[in-house]
DNA sequence: CTTCAATTGTCAGTATACTGCTGACTGTAC
DNA sequence: GTACAGTCAGCAGTATACTGACAATTGAAG
């Protein structure tokens, strides 16, 4: 056997296990919220107007971590769905800013115990210790590369255009 | 301030950070290998054929932790650049097995500089001590996980088809 | 006031990832 | 041999993510 050379592991390859970590989280998260039909990234969006509603679509894709032709896509279909509203800016007529309806506001705020269980789930292998450990290294990480992509995030959303 | 009420931040959600995490390595692992323009998946679906060259698309899936339609989409790309060739099965005509061209050969070879690049860039942040620990929780999540989302992986690429 | 650079949203195009269905083929049970 | 359950590949449809280009609008420089 090994007739063609063995590479590195894919076990060995930081890039395969965080996407495969996505592929396990995404497929929990979906598995916890079947009854709401909502992905994490939807979630992302609806929780990132609860903190800062009536947003345009650039502030809220730095606030949710998401491309900004991305989040257009996804208020579309929340917009469908009747969860958001979406309107002209007043002052700045470029934008168009996004508020939860009284719909998506409840759903956005049923929907936490779901992601607080998706959460468990995913993490449920690891000590409590662990998990820590885990979440700190990923958030080091992340903040530490995160102007690569075209998604870079900010960490606090409460914070918008400072005058 | 805060009229909405706020809920955890979204840095402190697991799925956050992994979806992040995930963003940050494809960017990165993009930006190494612009001369190739390889994505990760393919690069994944490629060192797979390097070890178990002739495989079928289920064992490709298997192996790289890829989606089983993913698999053909990303071997119709490949084939479509000279890079694999597919057949029909010898043996079980249902099965398309696919094989690295000499092409493919050669730049899956010459990738693993810049793959290793990508991971270096992607874990510089980390201490060794921290990317060691980070590899090993990513790594008990992801196996003790594994049968959750479509793509269920496999650890030893070599036991194929036991008689 | 006019020009111009930056910002905002959108569009087209590509790649990953999943669901659910269909059809072809295999091996086994009868 | 025929029927049937299981496996493999393919298709259509949806959602995320990115690139590169574009028009409309804004604000500042001249």
């Amino acid at each position: 056997m090994e007739v063609g050379g063995s590479l590195t592991s894919l076990w060995e390859r930081p890039g395969y296990l965080i996407r495969r970590l996505h592929q396990i989280h995404v497929a929990i998260f979906l598995d916890e919220c079947t009854d709401y039909g909502i992905t994490p990234v939807q979630y992302a969006v609806m929780t990132a107007l609860l903190n800062n509603s009536g947003a345009d679509q650039v502030t809220l894709s730095r606030d949710a971590g998401i491309d900004r032709t991305n989040v257009a896509d996804v208020l579309t279909r929340l917009a469908q769905r009747g969860l958001v509203r979406r309107e002209a800016g007043k002052q700045d007529r470029r934008m168009r800013v996004a508020t939860l309806t009284a719909e998506g506001d409840r759903i956005a705020r049923e929907m936490e115990h779901a992601s607080l269980s998706a959460q468990a789930r995913l993490m449920a292998p690891l000590s409590p210790e662990k998990r820590q450990q885990l979440m700190r290294l990923m958030h080091d990480l992340v903040e530490a590369n995160n102007e690569f992509s075209r998604a870079p995030a900010r960490k606090q959303p409460g914070e918008k255009t400072i005058p």
